[in-house]
DNA sequence: ATTACTAAAATACGAGTAG
DNA sequence: TCTACTCGTATTTTAGTAA
């Protein structure tokens, strides 16, 4: 999904195309997006080619409206910069610190997950997680992560088994930058994950047993 | 402005950007992106050249920040996302239809105003205006559209004078497709101009004196 | 008037690599 | 390590133009 598709997207979501059939002529369509009248046409061969847009012929006039794929990648954008603009609200977690299976480092290791890590919050996390352990208030406080949106990790499939899907959140644990990581098929837990780019156990000189608090940004 | 900066920029921003200054290598960045290193690295000088961050390097370790700028590149690109998905609201403007002294004409010749009229409203409109006057309860409204944002029209320079900005509205007029526009340093005024790609007057057969209901986007 | 093809020019990209 | 240069290649853009 190249960034002049998803300009060329918005554009015709801003003529009403979210909704309804709109219609313009290329020309126009490559002024508004400052390019020519060529290219405005080969954008929307490429909309349409990505199933983004669909378009009518009807009496001699061309009308084009997005799809819902098309309406979908426009609420991403939209999300992100809600993200930006709209006060991040922070929300702060207490739990005890928990030994995991050695799970955590295991997952930690799939490209798959390493890749939209370093993509989506900025840096390849160590490998290894923590678990924290919430109780009482703090269980109600993960559970509006839980309804929250977070950061989307797609699930992949790689060496024939499926690896799933997760949302994270950025943190902050004394002032080191972290996340927590709650898989998206997931049942009720009191446990969440949480990863870093640094080894948060020696980073913190922290051991099992140990309260910590999290601020979490929504 | 190239969509790829804004798509760099709103990365940026989504590191926090905005408000600190953030730090991550060119390589992090390209993932980010989906763009090599050297890609990310052309596209932060590029933002640095075009005055949208700023950088520091302090010790060994470059961070950046939106500049004033840059901000508003992305509160703009916000602004059109807003408008697509939160609901345009709809607003009722009534009165009465008055000849004006035939100046609407002359500004909408102006190759500075039909090129942006183009480009922002996604047709030309026709030659020639018509002017709206307002009393009562839609002098209300009519202050509502002048509170409100708009879509920008850019002052220009030609023939050695100045044509002043304004801001104009989508509206609907008997189902016809026009806007409302409102000039940006004028005094108060129960007046207000229609634009049309089509020639209002004859295609609705409407003249001097008329009452007309207008359904105004906001 | 329109859309969209082809071909050439302009631009962006990333490999290699210096500092 | 890191950033960012050069340069060959790939992609995108636009002019010209057909339909």
């Amino acid at each position: 999904m190249k960034p002049y598709h998803i300009t060329a997207l918005k554009h015709i979501a801003m003529l009403g195309g979210v909704r309804e059939y709109v219609s313009f002529s290329s020309a126009t369509f490559g002024s508004m997006l400052g390019v020519s009248q060529q290219s405005a046409s080969k954008r929307l061969l490429d909309l349409i080619r990505d199933g983004l847009i669909s378009r009518n012929i009807v009496a001699r006039r061309e009308q084009v409206k997005l799809t819902t794929k098309g309406v979908e990648v426009l609420r991403r954008e939209f999300a992100d910069y809600k993200i930006i603009f709209e006060a991040a609200k922070e929300l702060t977690l207490t739990g005890v610190l928990m030994s995991g299976l050695g799970e955590g480092a295991f997952y930690m290791r799939q490209r798959g997950y390493k890749e939209q890590f370093a993509r989506k919050l900025g840096y390849e996390p160590y490998e290894g997680t923590l678990n924290l352990r919430c109780s009482g208030k703090d269980l109600a406080n993960l559970e509006v992560l839980r309804q929250a949106e977070g950061i989307q990790i797609d699930e992949f499939r790689s060496g024939g088994r499926m690896f799933g899907g997760a949302k994270c959140f950025r943190a902050k644990m004394a002032n080191v930058e972290c996340a927590v990581i709650i898989p998206l098929r997931s049942h009720y837990s009191d446990t969440v994950e949480l990863i870093s780019k640094f080894n948060l156990r020696t980073r913190l000189g922290l051991s099992d047993g140990d309260s910590v608090e999290l601020s979490v940004l929504l």
